[in-house]
DNA sequence: ATCTGTGCAAAATGTTTGCACCACA
DNA sequence: TGTGGTGCAAACATTTTGCACAGAT
């Protein structure tokens, strides 16, 4: 479900190639490319050679092998393997890379986005000194519907929105955890400056969560069957704990008291964790869509950095500059 | 490389399985099991087809395509795809499930393990209720001898000896934190008896890596071809540093002064999170060869929870109960 | 006008199957 | 002695290619 602009871009993108490589702008060619983006799936070269064979019978499926060749080089089309050894392609274009979870009954594949094996692909060619390619996850199974026995319902979702859905869920917890957070440090905090200057900033993340949950009744709103698509954007909720200590995480850590130094030192480290870890987790979506709105949540994290660096000024004094948000960090190479 | 007794194993588990299956042992299909064996690999139906034809020029290419199907239904053999649109197989014998990176130019496949990843596979399966069935990752990449136009070595490795390695470099380098963290903690301990218990943590900590040490030496006497093999098992050392805290990690965390009964604390938990660590790291390698080395591991960070406890006991008296380690813990299902 | 694209059919590639003999148990 | 096994060749499934004609620039 690709929008009209995007299909444009698409057409704009495969002429350029084929002038590029002296190739020529046919009737089939743009027949096929149509079609092939029209269909958000998974096709394999048959199911797409029967489709555009509706609209012009004369098309032979050697033409349709062609020319989706032509666009996996173009990088509008990607060829994915889903384990039924034959070529199957899905849309490229602003998509971030993903992986697919496959019913060995049904064939039904569902994609999700994991940044962490994004993460994992990249240590293992930098290990290796391997010049990536490609590289891709596929996990097997036996669906829930056909577990039960049920008849597959294979339902389209907008990917946009299903991101968008995702990534705000996300966001949503991030804030919650925030809120958190802050009312803890403003109990743990011994004395009143310090109480207000947390909960100040708890107010603040809350003011966040309201907007965020407006966003969420928007998008809601303007699809209900969004909820229904399931998960895209695979995220470890635990990460956020790390991000964001909850109030069982800082009493195991013995933080449950502290200075205001000590508390404002420490609020300012998650806020710069927080931060960094968003602006990583949204590199890796490369150009696509969901860069964007990850971007601008780590940019919000770095708003909390500067609210809190002014509290240090205007508390600590200007005396007692607190480290900044040092890159470098921990880094991803090992010390094996 | 298997050792002989694994073979009669095998050999023992096929004709299990043909019997169960009223199927005849031949010779045909003795000689390409132990064909398969023989040659720890990716092989091809066609290379394995090759190979057998060495011993008896009669076998067919159908026979040995239907015997690689029940090693396969037998669980001796895993079939793969590494890309190239045939059937591969490999073993599968107490071998611990692993993934591929595979050179596109010399077809070169490196196999390496990942705990993590069993692990993001098994959130997924949850997540979308699918009834595991299988699941590979990939990548695809070209590898350092054809990126600089070196002829491709292939050597062979034994992979219990490669794995044996990798698992003792994790341990090197847990215990190696071990005693610096100790370190830190008698340190920061801010009277005299804490200081001499972690004192005496570090020096425990400190024989075991002399001990680990130990088996290096021995390890890399056997075989040291071995040091050459590429990472099997591939670990993210960053984990370390959230088991045992680098002395920067606590200062980061305003851990540098504790009373006598927090940095106890600290260290229990501390040892009680190594332990859980490795006990389900073990748990990801399934019946494997693997599996004891890490359960072995665990084991040991058990003790240093033993040890910690007395050390608590004895100094702070019995009436401060430290909390137990407790399962379940922060669990790996979200909460969105 | 030229040079690439197309459809068709044939080839290529890899795996599976049918069938008449073969050989384990 | 009989059931399942084997090799061979043919069938299958899918993708790729060769070629003569069609059509885009």
């Amino acid at each position: 479900m690709a929008s009209n602009k995007e299909l444009v871009e698409q057409k704009a993108i495969f002429a350029a190639y084929l002038k590029k490589k002296k190739l020529k702008i046919t009737r089939q060619r743009q027949v096929i490319l149509e079609n092939f983006l029209k269909t958000e799936g998974h096709l394999s070269t048959e199911e797409l050679y029967q489709q555009v064979r509706q609209k012009d019978r004369t098309i032979g499926y050697a033409t349709v092998s062609r020319t989706m060749k032509a666009l996996t080089d173009a990088g509008l089309a990607r060829e994915i393997d889903l384990g039924d050894s034959r070529s199957r392609f899905e849309p490229l274009y602003k998509r971030p890379h993903h992986h697919h979870i496959i019913c060995v009954e049904c064939q039904k594949a569902i994609e999700f986005l994991s940044p962490e094996l994004e993460q994992l692909q990249e240590q293992v060619v930098s290990r290796y000194r391997f010049q990536p390619v490609r590289h891709h996850f596929q996990v097997f199974g036996v669906c829930e519907d056909c577990q039960e026995h049920r008849p597959a319902k294979h339902e389209d979702f907008d990917s946009d929105l299903v991101f968008a859905r995702d990534a705000l869920r996300i966001a949503l917890q991030t804030e919650k955890n925030g809120v958190n957070f802050y009312q803890s440090l403003a109990k743990a905090a011994t004395d009143a400056r310090g109480r207000n200057a947390f909960l100040e900033m708890a107010a603040e993340e809350e003011k966040h969560l309201r907007e965020l949950e407006g966003e969420w009744e928007t998008l809601v709103k303007r699809n209900k069957r969004v909820l229904k698509a399931p998960v895209f954007l695979h995220f470890d909720y635990n990460e956020l704990n790390r991000l964001f200590p909850s109030p069982e995480e800082l009493q195991k850590r013995h933080l449950e008291r502290l200075s205001l130094e000590e508390a404002l030192h420490l609020a300012l480290s998650m806020e710069q964790g927080a931060h960094r870890f968003f602006k990583r987790y949204a590199e890796k979506f490369n150009d696509t869509r969901g860069k964007g709105i990850f971007l601008k949540f780590a940019e919000e994290e770095l708003e909390h950095c500067e609210l809190i660096q002014q509290e240090c000024d205007r508390l600590l004094g200007s005396s007692t500059p607190l480290p900044q948000s040092q890159e470098p960090e921990i880094g991803s190479e090992t010390t094996a």
